[in-house]
Order: C-alpha cells, then sequence, then structure tokens
DNA sequence: TTTTAAATTAAACAACTGTTTAACTTGAAC
DNA sequence: GTTCAAGTTAAACAGTTGTTTAATTTAAAA
C-alpha cells in the first residue's frame, strides 16, 4: 500500500467519490472505478489497501479541507445579524460545492455495517456549533438576540432543510420552474440561502 | 408473480423493509432477507417478481397508508398558532414512526440507478404542502401570519431537521447526554418537536 | 378419492464481487 | 549499463449476486 499522493491516486479518488455519491459504496465496483479512471482494478488495493480504505480516504480527504474558515467571520467588525448571514451562507456554499462527499456521508451515516463516524467528522461538526455559539453570544450579550435558543439545533435547519432540498430536486424543479441545472444551484445560493438566514434571524429575535 | 396480500408476502415485506433501511438497497441480498423471514429464495421472484419491484412495493405500501390526516387539523376550530403545531406534531410523528421507509426512500433518492419518485410519493407531498397553504392563508387572512412566506419551504425546515438529527445520533448523543433509545426518541417527540414548531411560528411572525 | 392450481423447494445458472498473485515494465540512481 | 524499487498488468481466486428451472408438496375444490 503506497501512502504518497501521486496524481493518479488522486484521480482514484475523485472518481470513486463521484461513482459512490451517485450509485452508493455497495453499488459502485472497483471494476467500475477502474474502468472510468483508466487504471488497472489492482491499483486501488495497491493505493488504498482496500474499497472501504478507499472510503475512508476520501472522508478524511475532504472533510480536511472542508474545515471553515469562520473564524474570519467571528472576529470581523460585522454586526452580529451580518455574522449569522455570512456565516450561513459559507456554510451552504460550503455544503453546496462539496455535495459529493456530503451524499455519502448522509448515505452511509445510517448504514450498520460501515461506521463512518471518524473523529475529525465529528471534531468538524462540534467545531461549526462551537463558533456558531460566539457569534450568537454576542448578539445576546448586545441584546439583539433574545436569550432562549439552542444553538446546537442550528445544523439541522441549515444542512437538514439543504439536504432535503436537493434530494427533492425533481418536486422544486416543478415547483419553482428551475429547468436547468443553474437554475437550480442559484437558486440554492440565493433564495433557498435567503430563507435559511431569516430562519435563523426569526428564531434569534422570536419571543412566544 | 402473485398478486394477493397472504401473510407471507407481508412478513417478506417487513423484512426486507428493515433490511434496506439499515443495510441499503445494494447491501440487502435476497438471501439475507429469506433467511430472516424463513422463506425460500425463490419466493421473492413469486411474490414480487424481483428485488427492485420488492423495492417498489414497500414504499407504495408504507406512502399509502402515510397520507397524512391533516384535513382534520386544517378543519379544527383551533387558532392558527395552534393549527401549525398541531401540524407539525403531526408530521414529526408520522415521519418518526415510518423511520424505516423515510431512511430508504432518502438513500435511494439520489440514486441515479433506480429512480422512486413514484407518483403517490409527490402526490404526498404536494398535498401536504396545500393542506399546510390553507393553515397559513387563514393565518394571514386574520392578521396574524406577515404575507410573505413560502410555505413550500417549510418541509425542508421541518423534515430536512428530523432527517440531520437522526443521521447524526451519535453527535445529539452525546450533546444532550441521551442515553437510552427511549431518550433520544422522546427527545424528539417532545423537544425537537417544540423547536421546530418555535421555527416555523418565529417564521410566520419575523419582520425584518 | 381424484383433480388442479398454488405454494414451496433445492439446484443450477451466468455474471459479478473484492482481493491477491506473480510476472512484467518503467525510470531514476549509481 | 546495471541495479532496484515503484508502478502496472492480466489472470486467477473463492465467494456472492439475482433470477430461473423443474420437481415436489400442500390444500382446497370436485
Amino acid at each position: 500500500m503506497q501512502t504518497d499522493w501521486t496524481d493518479k491516486k488522486l484521480e482514484i479518488l475523485l472518481v470513486a467519490e463521484k461513482l459512490f455519491a451517485t450509485e452508493g459504496f455497495d453499488g459502485t465496483s472497483i471494476r467500475a472505478i477502474a474502468k472510468i479512471a483508466k487504471i488497472n482494478i489492482a491499483m486501488v488495493s495497491y493505493y488504498f489497501g482496500s474499497k472501504e480504505k478507499l472510503l475512508e480516504s476520501i472522508v478524511v480527504y475532504r472533510i480536511g479541507g472542508m474545515r471553515m474558515h469562520l473564524e474570519n467571520i467571528v472576529n470581523s467588525n460585522a454586526t452580529p445579524f451580518e455574522k449569522i448571514d455570512a456565516a450561513i451562507a459559507h456554510y451552504v456554499q460550503q455544503v453546496n460545492s462539496n455535495r459529493n462527499i456530503h451524499q455519502i456521508l448522509h448515505s452511509e451515516s445510517t448504514n450498520k455495517k460501515r461506521n463512518l463516524d471518524i473523529d475529525i467528522v465529528n471534531e468538524v461538526k462540534l467545531n461549526n456549533i462551537r463558533l456558531m455559539k460566539a457569534i450568537v453570544d454576542e448578539g445576546q450579550n448586545s441584546g439583539l438576540f433574545h436569550k432562549d435558543v439552542q444553538v446546537e439545533l442550528f445544523s439541522p435547519i441549515i444542512i437538514g432543510s439543504l439536504m432535503y432540498f436537493n434530494m427533492n430536486r425533481d418536486l422544486y424543479t416543478l415547483l419553482f420552474q428551475l429547468k436547468t441545472e443553474q437554475d437550480f444551484n442559484s437558486y440554492i445560493l440565493n433564495d433557498l440561502t435567503k430563507h435559511i438566514q431569516r430562519t435563523i434571524k426569526a428564531l434569534l429575535v422570536y419571543e412566544k
């Protein structure tokens, strides 16, 4: 098993990522990966050790490069409302441009056979919550947000909404007449993002 | 291929539903189903035609029995706020108690090989949006909700949040110390439900 | 009791699965 | 030019896959 990151190793990883996302892990054979990546089927074992370790490599590779740089937003001198907006926009953009790995993680998360709760994944999630908390704290201290909010449940709203929207692509294509791939994508980055921003802000100022 | 609903046919369907949800469609073999359901492997073809048609049968069977009876809520004489609360609670309960089929639908929804956008699924979704709209209309007409809301994006918040919460079971078990299966379940039916209700209501009265 | 269709079975089918092997090629270091 | 490890290959491995077959059992109707 080889550990350097040659061009060919990366190519295999990228092809596998796409296939795992669209066909599922069990639905993707090493031979299918090899055919598209134009390599011999033995190369997967040679580079990654096994199909399962290839999956792990994809997760680590992507999540590692996905640590959100929310720090900049937290430490900027924008208002708490602006920071919330910026954080959510960044969040949506990040998840949306790494659609494949999120699809894999979410398909495999409920699979009993494989456990993808690799430390790095939870670390990133906990870190995002921590940074969101920092923004909310600031807003609460300046009296803009009310005290009774659960920041831990922001991710379900933000990512959950995005996931459900992607899952029901056909439905929303119909409802909002998003004819092209680009229509769909720009709806997410504009309208849906605004909707999520509004939702979180509403929650932050809502009094029963 | 047999079309009546004998006990044995139903037993196969239920076993397959559980396995498809926990192991994935491609991760579940007919032999695994047959072993647990204590039938011969040929019986799947005999009763359903094929493995793929078995999957379709599960979807139709479950979704058919899942048409939400929101009409009662819409036509009750509760306030619009109460109706929103009731509809969401009903929604969460429904999805949560049919966790398996939702897991299957959401795992397979992004799979290019199989197309589970069976008419009945979209029909149920569109119907739910229609009924939600009826409640929101009433609230708007009585001046309780503001005019600028997109009811079509309520489902992503409601179901998306629930899905994400279930997907990250380990994370939330840790964060909220939900030690047992029952803790987790009652958190969903109480706390998480309240959180979603609050979110939607906040959105309905929020003015920028 | 005989008839007949439905239910059930074990066996076989061909195709596909992930992984390993052992031979071979490549290309830089000496 | 020789050496030697890294890269690459085709072939074989032992299982597993979904589906079909043809034979047999079951059980209710005649």
